[in-house]
RNA sequence: GCCGAAGUGGCGGAAUGGCAGACGCGGCCGACUUAAAAUCGGCUGCCCGCAAGGGCGUCAGGGUUCGAAUCCCUGCUUCGGCACCA
């Protein structure tokens, strides 16, 4: 071999060429379908969130998608038998506003995304099992989740009721957890949220809440868990009842029940509060306040609540003309109607405390009512308040409170609810800020709850026989956003399945989460037509290994999922408490312009393209190469030729390992001071070091510096190329361990390149995806020598090359003999020497 | 306001108590080329200096430590979540 480049006999990487063949051979070699029933192998269900079927996959798709894919890959290496699969979460609004604005069918729009999504996502070489898929506009999906709905409602835990709900004016009803902001906006249209009074299906997943604390089992990165935990919002407290004052229109005596954290302070209320939709209101009201109080809360029950936009806004509220007896000491308390006292929280009625909080205190300075402080640092009993004294520091003591001044603050509260518990006027109380799960919505594009109106019977279960209630296939929309289903006759008409009389369907259809709140349970026998689940794939494969997706869905998906294991499990339906074992949050990829990406603000990325130019391997890899996976940012493609560069020089040390570049001085020459053996020496130890650091990263999901680590190995190989080691057995070696490692996060060059590499001879060709992921080999990776940083006084001055096995006495001789050490000294004896870490750095001390 | 995450070169980032800036982008210089592209090699935190070398440097200020980007306290900024939750 004449040392000249090979590069004109050598082919270029073409991955336009690579890419579509290799993904044909391992669908023809069906190398991406789990076989479910093998347990021989350790099994490992790897889900991740399934897509909405918008159209097309986007490069926040890929973000999530391709290193989820690597981890795959990795695993099976690994000897892991791993299920990867794919779906979609196709029932939704976007269908619906396409069909209303270009009157196209939802179902026909919806299936047509799901091809052009289909072909997209195989063009990322990603190891989906497509024999899994599901897809949850199809009859055979949501059917299930009538069935779910009708187990639900015998057990109790699905139920009716008529309250005040979040009324979004473009998608109906709303679940709590959809309304965001202050200025309580829809979660997905952006429009402002009003209340209606309205019936409506709900879930009782408030029967979970303390259970939903727990996350022992599941591994959840801390925001989401700490997100939920907020969200659920559990409070300690206690309930008091107070009673209701004789007055010249009342007798009095009714039972009003607050909840408060803050039963310390029960002295110090001077006034009560009840929400506008306390049920007590209407009763307790005085005949010369009727007028004004019904004014005021008719106005705060239809408020569209955007006046609540500032949390500034000026406390409103009217006296009901009636009074209340504080149960502590007797006393007559006014009672007031006002919105800040939220009727879905606690009782919806508070005791009003102004001089210990702060709501409190802004809405008795606005109607001069009395502030009285109850609680105080001891020898600031007397001291004035200006503000609200909310502040819990150890010490406090109870003041003006009876029997109970003196006592510390904690102790006291405790007393005194312990005092009036004794004739049941309070108790120990705990609430929470969760809510039951509405899951009605007004829309054609979801399924179909699954009752029946009857005039004589009332709401009837559809019978489980009848299942699934489809939802009719032509829909006419009459240019409105108005749910057709309540339009068409044929659907809407239906014998009650009770008395056989007329009856009427039930027009709402499910929150879309529900779909996606068990679909992976689904993945595992997705054609099952005689249950939801197949009990053994359940038991043998969930709870999910390892679950990646968006953090957005954090009290959303992320908490209804829960919610709904905890629902299946108390059918008996499946065995554990939690659906996933980790779930792990990728960032998010924003537009160039540091905005989230979105077609209207054009500033979308369009993967297709960037597939195009440089091929999947490339893509995939700068997305993993760009930054920590759990952190995003805004797009720049600017480093994407620098990958596909190292792409490029995979493929030249590979298939070129003699060839030499004109523009390299030291082409073919050995670094000074090493001879052949020296140089595999240093190929061996860089390539298994390399598999050391790499292989942990993997683990953790660290790509970007698996990828770093990957480049470095590559860069030295290069450095070889064309020396006489080039192509030698540690070289061949080497190349072999770098393909391994590269396989799993660029799979399509690798294999090409394993293919070209040959297999060992007399062995068959096989996959290098099929390969067992390589062992480092310790004794080639070990170091003979390490460079020693040497410190004066926690400042670099010099560094010293020694031998690994160097002891302590020897190593200092040496370096208080270094010239720019006894500089740095300047004639100061050492105080101390620090030998750090095992040999890794010397610091001398010296005064 | 409350809860959470994060602030490191021109840029993406690495280092989670021990050599700050790995790896890549960008930039500069060079090789190859008639030329350009591609490719290859070198340099590239800031300041002083011809150089050797020195000083400064991880949002700001303080602290702990032989030693701090990393731990603690105070403050600032950015991003995400919550929205009168009694």
């Amino acid at each position: 071999m004449t040392a000249t480049s090979d590069r004109a006999r050598v082919e270029r990487y073409d991955p336009s060429e690579i890419e579509p063949r290799w993904q044909r051979r391992w669908d023809e070699l069906r190398l991406h379908s789990t076989d479910l029933s093998n347990g021989s192998r350790r099994r490992y269900y790897l889900l991740t969130m399934y897509p909405y079927p918008s159209g097309d996959i986007h490069i926040g798709h890929w973000y999530i998608k391709t290193p989820t894919d690597a981890i795959a890959r990795y695993r099976r290496m690994h000897g892991d038998n791993v299920f990867l699969p794919i779906g979609f979460d196709a029932f939704g609004l976007p269908a619906e506003n396409a069909a209303i604005a270009r009157r196209v069918n939802p179902r026909e729009w919806t299936m047509s995304n799901i091809d052009n999504m289909r072909r997209q996502l195989r063009s990322m070489g990603a190891t989906f099992d497509w024999d899994a898929e599901v897809v949850t506009c199809d009859p055979d999906y949501y059917r299930w989740n009538q069935w779910f709905f009708l187990q639900f409602l015998k057990a109790g835990l699905a139920y009716r009721a008529n309250s005040a709900v979040d009324w979004c004016p473009n998608d109906g009803t709303l679940a709590r957890e959809q309304v965001e902001g202050a200025d309580r906006h829809c979660w997905r249209c952006g429009a402002k949220v009003e209340k209606r009074d309205l019936d409506q299906w709900y879930l009782r997943v408030t029967k979970y809440a303390d259970e939903l604390l727990d996350f022992s089992g599941i591994e959840f990165p801390d925001p989401v868990r700490i997100q939920q935990t907020n969200w659920i919002g559990r409070s300690e407290g206690g309930e008091i009842v107070f009673a209701t004052a004789p007055s010249d229109h009342h007798p009095g005596g009714d039972e009003i029940r607050v909840f408060t954290t803050r039963p310390d302070t029960l002295f110090g209320a001077t006034f009560m509060v009840l929400a506008p939709e306390h049920p007590l209101v209407e009763r307790l009201t005085a005949l010369d306040r009727r007028a004004e109080v019904e004014a005021y809360v008719a106005q705060a029950v239809t408020e569209t609540e955007i006046e609540r936009l500032s949390t500034e806004r000026e406390k409103t509220g009217v006296p009901i003309g009636a009074d209340a007896i504080n149960p502590v000491n007797g006393e007559r308390i006014p009672i007031f109607v006002a919105d800040y006292v939220l009727a879905g929280y606690g009782t919806g009625a508070i005791m009003a405390v102004p001089a210990h909080d702060e709501r409190d205190y802004a809405f008795a300075e606005r109607f001069g009512l009395p502030i009285r402080r109850v609680v105080a640092a001891p020898g600031s009993e007397d001291e004035p308040l200006d503000s609200a004294y909310v502040a819990h520091s150890a010490g406090e003591v109870l003041v003006n409170s009876g029997e109970f001044s003196g006592l510390p603050a904690d102790e006291g509260g405790r007393r005194i609810v312990d005092w009036l518990a004794r004739d049941g006027r309070a108790k120990a109380a705990v609430t929470y800020r969760l809510r039951d799960w509405l899951i009605s919505r007004q829309r054609y594009w979801g399924t179909p709850i699954p009752v029946i109106h009857c005039e004589r019977c009332g709401i009837v279960p559809v019978p489980e026989a009848d299942l699934p209630v489809l939802l009719p296939d032509t829909v006419d929309y009459a240019g409105s956003g108005v749910n057709p289903l309540t339009r068409d006759e044929a659907f809407l008409n239906v014998a009650c399945p009770s008395c056989d009389g007329p009856a009427r369907r039930e027009t709402d259809t499910m929150d879309t989460f529900i779909d996606s709140s068990w679909y992976w349970y689904r993945y595992l026998s997705p054609h099952k037509a005689d249950g939801p689940i197949d009990d053994d794939m359940v038991e043998s494969w969930t709870p999910v290994e390892q679950y990646t997706g968006g953090a957005e869905h954090a009290v959303m998906h992320l908490l209804y999922a829960r919610e709904f294991t905890k629902m299946m499990r108390d059918l008996g339906l499946v065995q554990q408490n939690e659906p996933w074992k980790r779930v792990f949050n990728q960032g998010q990829i924003l537009g160039a312009d540091g905005e989230r990406m979105s077609k209207s603000r054009g500033n979308v990325q369009d993967p297709d393209e960037l597939v195009r130019r440089y091929g999947a391997d490339t893509v995939r890899l700068f997305l993993m190469f760009m930054g920590p996976w759990d952190q995003g940012g805004p797009w720049s493609g600017s480093g994407i030729g620098g990958v596909h560069r190292f792409l490029n020089r995979v493929w030249t040390i590979t298939l070129d390992p003699h060839g030499r570049e004109p523009g390299d001085a030291d082409a073919g020459i050995l670094p000074a001071g090493e001879d052949d053996a020296a140089a595999r020496a240093q190929v061996r130890a860089a390539a298994h070091r390399t598999l050391r650091a790499v292989t942990e990263d993997y683990e953790r999901f660290h790509f970007n510096t698996m990828v770093a680590r990957l480049m470095e190995l590559t860069n030295t190989l290069f450095r070889y190329r064309g020396t006489p080691i080039a192509g030698g057995a540690e070289w061949k070696e080497a190349v072999r361990l770098l393909l391994f490692m590269l396989a799993p996060a660029a799979p399509h060059i690798t294999e090409e390149l394993w293919e070209r590499l040959g297999p060992p001879p007399g062995k068959p060709w096989a996959s290098i995806h099929a390969h067992r992921w390589p062992k480092v080999d310790e004794v080639a990776a070990a170091e003979a020598t390490r460079e020693v940083p040497v410190q004066v006084n926690g400042k670099l001055r010099d560094k010293v090359t020694v031998a690994t096995g160097i002891d302590q006495a020897e190593l200092e001789a040496l370096v208080l003999a270094r010239d720019k050490v006894r500089a740095a000294l300047a004639g100061r004896a050492p105080d101390r020497i620090i030998h750090a870490g095992g040999g890794r750095l010397v610091n001398i001390v010296v005064r």
